[in-house]
DNA sequence: CGTAAATATACCTTGACAGGTATATGCTCT
DNA sequence: AGAGCATATACCTGTCAAGGTATATTTACG
């Protein structure tokens, strides 16, 4: 099981983290909010602690586990790199609804208006760096 | 083949991404840049294609290969809902360093003084929304 | 039109991983 | 100490996807 974006492939795997979002949570409770068997539980959580997405505490009988950020800010390091390139993508588009609007601000009726939504994309902040 | 996560768990398939955010190409610059078989790149080209990541357009004999952003936005949509996790994280990680830091400011020589580093951790801007 | 280049597809083999069943380990409480 | 709960591990099996080899398709060009 080598990088942290096989860890993810798995659907079972990423609704665990996801639960583990909120709060920690013993594997019974895991078990039961997700409805896969125990088993599996135990299996898939070992493979996420072995890679780091999670760590265990033992209480009595239960264990408690909680998500570690490493591995996640991993894989948002990753996407760094094309963040910049939907940046470009989504100003270019916008610049073309634009034009389009423009052009089509002389003639007929005007049916449908376009609206600037929020794109809450990253804007440049000059973090280029 | 489900989820984008399962596309991009592929070590190939994630090397040709990164290859096409700079610009787009052909399948043989492609095949030789990262030296891997034409027939893999073209069947890793068909799986990322019928995913959405990439489309292509034809150039004589040649294929154009360019990103599609949709699919890794929505893996940075998922990703998303840890950051406020991982932020919290290092704050409380920095918050501990702090106090640290403060007990050990009243006795001896002080030899690691720790610096503030610039964690660039999306800080609260209010867009919980 | 035939050949060569660029790319796609078909078929096969192999390996890895997920899930199931059964069992082991460890802890608590009486 | 023994019973019972919570969790982990071992083993087996089916499935599926990646890579290799061979071949098909498309296009340019002499």
């Amino acid at each position: 099981m080598e990088s942290v974006f096989e860890i993810i492939a798995e659907p079972n795997r990423r609704a665990i983290l996801s639960l583990l979002v909120s709060s920690e949570q013993s594997v019974g409770e895991i078990e039961c909010q997700l409805g896969m068997p125990q088993t599996t539980v135990s299996k898939h959580l070992r493979v996420l602690r072995e890679a780091g997405f999670v760590e265990s505490t033992v209480d009595a009988q239960r264990r408690l586990y909680r998500l570690r950020p490493e591995p996640l800010q991993e894989v948002d390091m990753w996407l760094a790199q094309f963040r910049r390139f939907w940046s470009a993508y989504v100003d270019a588009l916008e610049r073309h609804l634009d034009r389009m609007d423009r052009d089509q601000s002389t003639p007929t009726k005007q049916k449908t208006r376009r609206k600037r939504r929020g794109t809450n994309r990253e804007r440049d902040k000059g973090e280029t760096k």
